[in-house]
DNA sequence: TCTGGGGTCCTAGGACCC
DNA sequence: TCTGGGGTCCTAGGACCC
């Protein structure tokens, strides 16, 4: 069987946890930018009509009384670690899926699954004052489900003869891997549940959805190949994005930000022992149309400045002279890199060792102790804004 | 001054090679 | 008087997840 672990609220309670203050408050955690969201938010506050992925003016208007707090990722990213160090100590064949949930793999002839899951559930009570949410089931798509259903502080169990009937309980865009654009197609055609899509049959399914089709066809019969992978995937790809405070008109002032998102990912990729081979630009323009290139370049590496120059050649590509809400920039291609800049085409051969000082600087010192005059003279607040991790740990290999 | 940020995977078409 | 077939690499864009 499956077991799936879900934290509840995860940020906003590890606030809660850590000041005394916040208990029993509404609260919600948000980014430490201008035009930023409900990242998570506390049960009190989702009782009032706040929810994840509000801005934060909406916040406070449906709930005056929100209480706002911005992300603290080094407590968030501890707690998590220790917790999946816990679960390791139950089973080796643990997968880490985000900050905030894991899946093992439990062997019913060896453990009581039901008590295996009470105990995870006040392991994490006693050593961290949050709860988090169990569901079991017989695959990973069933488990994940039976988490949401007594959300929180809750305990679900689905036994594999009753897993469709299960999957029939909910909307269809409620369910894992089935999103907005993929209900909103089923809905239009009538259908609103597995039971429908069972109805519809495979054959039907694959035309409109193409292999898409026969994986949903499984998952309306409580199905689901994809077992536990305990393995730590390598990274694929290593980027940051900003959107700004205020939408950027020149190409000055995006060259600057530009060169500030250079430096965040290219610093990252070195820390992490990362090259890159393909860089992928975006421009989110007034009115959230995103436009966006990537180029593959005959070498691979992490140099701030190989990075940046790429960075505005395909910015200077793209760049309709619209206002700019967003600016991305992302690495990908990695392969891990001991010789930092190997294959490098300067004319000067001592690059590798000023980002080695950089980077030594900046770990000791705090980020961006030392960095380039451009982001720096800017009073656009560089490295304490910047942004909050998303996922630092697990099967993601980043650590921020 | 509504609507963040970090990812993965998939598809489809074009270029190029044998 | 006709333009195959298999493969890889690259790119843009979309869908989805937390």
């Amino acid at each position: 069987m499956i077991l799936c672990m879900d934290m509840d609220a995860f940020f906003a309670s590890v606030e809660q946890a850590a000041n005394p203050n916040l208990r029993g408050k509404p609260i919600a955690v948000i980014g430490s930018r201008e035009r930023t969201v409900v990242v998570t938010c506390s049960y009190e506050a989702r009782a009032l009509g706040v929810k994840t992925g509000m801005s934060k003016y909406e916040a406070m208007k449906v709930c005056p009384s929100i209480v706002l707090v911005t992300t603290t990722n080094r407590i968030y990213t501890h707690v998590s670690t220790e917790i999946t160090k816990f679960l390791k100590t139950i089973t080796p064949k643990v997968e880490v899926y985000s900050i905030d949930e894991a899946f093992l793999d439990i062997d019913e002839d060896e453990h009581d699954i039901t008590s295996i899951a009470y105990m995870i559930k006040s392991h994490v009570k006693s050593n961290f004052n949050i709860t988090c949410s169990i569901g079991v089931g017989p695959n990973k798509l069933v488990a994940k489900m039976a988490t949401g259903v007594h959300k929180p502080d809750g305990f679900y169990m689905v036994e594999p003869d009753e897993a469709m009937e299960f999957m029939d309980s909910f909307e269809l865009g409620k369910i894992w891997g089935i999103g907005r654009k993929l209900s909103g197609k089923f809905r239009n055609m009538g259908i609103f549940t597995t039971a429908d899509v069972r109805q519809l049959g495979e054959e039907r399914l694959c035309e409109m959805f193409g292999i898409n089709g026969s994986r949903i066809f499984q998952m309306a019969h409580g199905l689901y190949s994809d077992s536990v992978d305990q393995t730590e995937k390598p990274v694929k790809s290593i980027g940051h994005s900003m959107t700004m405070p205020h939408n950027l008109k020149t190409r000055e002032e995006a060259a600057g930000y530009l060169l500030q998102l250079s430096e965040m990912v290219s610093s990252r990729a070195r820390r992490n022992g990362y090259s890159g081979k393909t860089l992928h630009v975006v421009i989110r323009d007034a009115e959230r149309q995103d436009v966006g290139k990537r180029r593959t370049f005959g070498f691979f590496t992490s140099a701030t400045h190989h990075i940046y120059e790429i960075a505005m050649s395909i910015f200077d590509e793209i760049w309709s002279g619209e206002d700019i809400r967003l600016l991305g920039v992302s690495l990908g291609s990695l392969v891990p890199s001991c010789v930092t800049l190997s294959n490098m085409m300067d004319d000067f051969q001592g690059w590798a060792d000023v980002y080695d000082v950089i980077d030594e600087i900046n770990t000791k010192y705090g980020k961006e102790s030392v960095s380039f005059g451009t982001v720096l003279q800017c009073k656009r607040r560089g490295a304490k804004t910047i942004s909050p991790a998303w996922r630092p740990d697990g099967t993601r290999n980043i650590k921020f």
